[in-house]
RNA sequence: GGGCUCGUAGUGAAGUUGGCCUAUCACGCCUCCCUGUCACGGAGGAGAUCGCCGGUUCGAAUCCGGUCGGGCCCGCCA
């Protein structure tokens, strides 16, 4: 019976066999080590006869082994437990030498992210690699599993749709069997519908954007978690439940890799259970007090804004999560509700110097929406749009919810330089391929 | 879409005021030595039409023009 790494404490002294990729080779003339990684991690094994090393000439790192001998306990060896009296057997021999490496941390230096992806299908068994992509598969469990708990209900929305985008984003345009139809940009308009069946629903689920943007935050095929509640009493629930969740998730993380968090580098954790909240007006009057950069007349936080009150936060309020609230209407979206002022009941959630999720409260008055349509020019009668409002129609209580970024909160979780690097295959606008 | 940058063995880098370049180093690869390595160590070796095309020049990786492909920032966006 197969025995994975991880295992191996528990049969010492056993006849053992394992199976794995070859990762590492070192022969000490007498004496080679060799390393075999499985999904749990690397064995080391120990051998010492001439024909068993010789199975392993001409062989690169990849190649499909099993093994057989003894596990012995011997603190010399990483996790304490080696194999001994090693039989080989190669199952699937590579000869083709890796074009990247495999065996020692890869460079991410952003002028190296082309080779980095080009040769990713094998980059990606680098163990540095791997401890990204197994810290993001722990993040969406988390997830999950606090959404769980709090009674959400996960769904599954179309993302091939018609034509009628919510605006916003470029969206992608394919053919339909003669119609056109779009890559979906969100689940924005069926997880506001589904309010009216489940009150609370979630979907983890891919997003395509078709902005021509070339900048380390943006790709054009994203892994959005979207959430949405109803029998909310105002905007602050939204941006309660929000905060909980990311606060157990990224504590969580810290706390169950914080080692492989550690060697990847990731920067200390500033975060408190209540994250600051200010107003859009506010950040911007405290930015050109502190900067002397008047902003005041901008709409949006600009990106040195973002990188700037999260760092602000940290330093007086030691955290490094804070809410920028009251999102000017001006850039509200028609299933937005307005304040009575110049905002919106909107708030980004920026951390860590970028923004990772917008969490509003929707409007959910079927005839404010129908106004709010037509304020923004969209026809409430086109196919598109007359289901969504059927919903309203029907009954949807005050509801709120947020779109966020799976990508953009592993890349900042791990303290990645880029969207992409948290991406096993991502998808930009120069980049269709592995 | 705008601005700024970069392109040298499989990988990462040095060389870029023209000639010490017959292109340097490290990792990887091949051969040999090595019984406790863990980024093993040591000796030797192979591997690059310096992105591509053209020009200037006695001479171009280096200068000029074009072209292709990256990267970063802004805008847009999440």
């Amino acid at each position: 019976m197969r025995i994975l790494s991880k295992e191996l404490k528990g049969h010492l002294g056993e006849q053992v066999l394992v199976q794995g990729w070859l990762h590492k080779k070192r022969l000490l003339g007498g004496l080679t080590f060799i390393n075999v990684r499985d999904r749990s991690g690397l064995t080391q094994i120990v051998i010492k006869e001439k024909d068993e090393v010789e199975k392993l000439r001409g062989l690169q790192i990849g190649t499909v082994l099993e093994v057989t001998g003894t596990a012995v306990d011997e603190p010399r060896a990483p996790g304490g437990v080696e194999i001994h009296d090693a039989k080989l057997t190669v199952m699937v021999p590579v000869t083709a030498e890796p074009p990247i490496e495999i065996d020692k941390p890869l460079s991410h230096k952003s002028e190296n992210l082309d080779t980095l992806l080009d040769n990713r299908v094998v980059g990606l068994r680098n163990l540095q690699e791997t401890a990204i992509f197994k810290i993001r598969s722990e993040l969406t469990r988390y997830i999950r599993e606090f959404l769980y708990k709090n009674d959400f209900v996960e769904i599954n929305t179309p993302k091939l749709v018609s034509g009628a985008a919510e605006g916003g984003a470029e969206v992608f345009k394919l053919d339909y069997f003669g119609q056109e139809a779009t890559l979906a940009q969100s689940p924005q308009l069926y997880k506001q519908i589904m309010v009216g069946v489940f009150e609370r629903v979630f979907e983890i689920a891919p997003a395509f954007r078709a902005e021509l943007s070339a900048t380390t935050r943006h790709v054009s095929e994203v892994t959005m978690l979207d959430i949405e509640m109803g029998f909310i009493t105002d905007h602050n629930d939204v941006l309660n439940m929000l905060q909980d969740l990311v606060f157990s998730v990224v504590t969580r993380a810290y706390q169950e890799h914080g080692e492989e968090l550690k060697t990847l580098h990731a920067p200390e954790l500033v975060l408190k259970p209540e994250f600051p909240r200010y107003t859009m007006a506010e950040i911007h009057q405290l930015f050109t007090k502190e900067t002397g950069k008047d902003t005041s007349k901008e709409i949006d936080l600009t990106p040195e804004e973002e990188k700037w009150i999260c760092e602000y936060s940290k330093q007086h309020n030691g955290c490094e999560a804070v809410f920028a609230t009251n999102l000017p209407k001006s850039k509200m979206k028609f299933y937005h509700m307005a304040n009575d002022d110049d905002t919106a009941r909107s708030a980004d959630l920026l951390f860590r110097g970028v923004e990772i999720s917008t969490a509003p409260q929707r409007e959910h008055r079927h005839d404010n929406v129908v106004e709010q349509m037509k304020k923004a020019g969209i026809d409430p009668t086109h196919p598109g749009f007359s289901h969504f409002l059927l919903a309203f129609k029907h009954g949807l209580p005050p509801h709120g919810g947020c779109g966020f970024g799976i990508d953009r909160l592993t890349e900042k979780v791990i303290g990645l330089a880029n969207i992409k690097e948290a991406i096993l295959f991502p998808r930009d606008i120069n980049r269709l391929a592995p």
